[in-house]
DNA sequence: CGTCCTATTGAACAGATTCAATTACCGTGG
DNA sequence: CCACGGTAATTGAATCTGTTCAATAGGACG
């Protein structure tokens, strides 16, 4: 597990500094005056590693700006069985629901900073400014294009395929220059994500580990030796 | 199958008809006026059954509303593997992509009635018309939200699961008075939708016959006997 | 009434799960 | 600094659910 530390290492007194600089979230669309005012409205929080930010079902009053840090957000069978619907990292953010409650719980992964907002203070906001809106819709289309992707993994990929394809995702999203990319998540978690257990996870790991495509060093990091290769088993090409 | 007819029976000369009665969809937010210019933009298309309207990486040029008969969705592996992400019927909108490219092939099941718009002009069309921005959106999160209750179907449901949650979101969508779905697709598209294969649904379906939980009519319409014991099985409470 | 396609059923097989045991790792405290 | 303890990860073996391949039955339609 990545070092708690890693939260702090972001000035706190300058709340939305993630904003300014990633340029994935629909904050690249406000002007500097709007963002001044945006962070005016939205104290910075910071929470530690397993921290459940709301339940599934909770109504939904805050919406978040994930600053640093990680999360995960994933909805329960009666009887226990997990399935996690996405990760989240530094840019994101979680709690804009359709309805009134939330369809899923929300949960730290290491220590994280976000700021929070009232929902319809955060609703307001955006209403007044069209550019927002759309980048919001933008936003949800795309995460509806990747909830696609993810139902061919889930439901037509086996373990190996599945298992590069998130790597590969994750390469994208936390990967370094080195392609190396440092889990914040455990097997479990990882497991739950792509509908597999731990230990198929864990095996599936070691199967890449021997075949030279990937290496595992200290600090749950994982380095993409052979990309392509990652590429053509994620797409099912080699099956 | 369902009989072809079934299209017919719809006024062909009132286009955009099933826009005035249902209610599911962002026409419900249309004036009168506004309805016959939408309208009389799009031009109605009358389409056999198993005919593709666009396919999965085709530039995303049309916006279609369909009006009569049904529709399925799916993306393809290289392999040929298939995963069916969705079910359209009467009053759904496709091809409302959020990029140039569409995301995945969109296939007829039976013969079907849609109105046709240029993306161009549909955006337009929206573009100017706040509340109908605000209902796309809506509907945008509407399919997020099922998209990742069909991730926990997919990630961590058994087969007798699956198919039970099926059956009732298809009673949802295109039951009758009686509990009666007529089933427009084939077993391999269900299988291919909850990522099964064709023996298994049908072994579910027989199992459920057998259990007195449903009854299987000619001309594949299936009729719910014990909708609460569906929603037991779907729920994953009996596992 | 025969043909074709789909659905159903059967039997062997495979991939992932389950249960169990061992190993590795990280933080803690001596 | 190193031994210790607890958690997570890995590995192993048996099992099981769903798949695969094959054969049969059923229905729609000419």
């Amino acid at each position: 597990m990545r070092s708690v530390l890693a939260a702090a290492e972001l000035p706190v007194d300058h709340p939305c500094a993630a904003c300014d600089i990633r340029l994935r979230t629909f904050c690249k669309t406000l002007t500097a005056e709007e963002l001044r005012r945006f962070k005016a409205d939205g104290p910075t929080v910071t929470v530690g590693a397993r921290q459940p930010l709301f339940h599934e079902g909770d109504p939904a009053e805050l919406v978040f700006n994930l600053i640093s840090g990680s999360a995960k957000l994933y909805k329960l069978l009666p009887d226990g069985r997990r399935q996690v619907t996405g990760f989240l990292f530094p840019g994101d953010f979680l709690g804009v629901a359709a309805g009134d409650e939330h369809a899923f719980t929300a949960e730290t992964l290491e220590a994280s900073e976000m700021c929070r907002f009232p929902r319809h203070r955060f609703e307001a906001f955006i209403e007044a400014r069209p550019p927002m809106k759309r980048e919001l819709y933008r936003m949800a289309m795309h995460e509806l294009a990747a909830a696609r992707q993810q139902m061919v993994l889930l439901g037509r990929k086996n373990a190996p395929e599945r298992l590069a394809s998130f790597l590969l995702l994750l390469l994208g999203r936390i990967g370094d220059a080195a392609d190396r990319i440092a889990l914040p998540m455990n097997r479990t978690d990882i497991a739950d994500y792509l509908g597999l257990t731990k230990e198929t996870v864990s095996r599936a790991f070691t199967a890449f580990k021997s075949a030279g495509t990937i290496r595992l060093l200290a600090g749950d990091v994982v380095e993409i030796l052979d990309g392509a290769r990652l590429e053509t088993i994620a797409s099912g090409a080699s099956h």
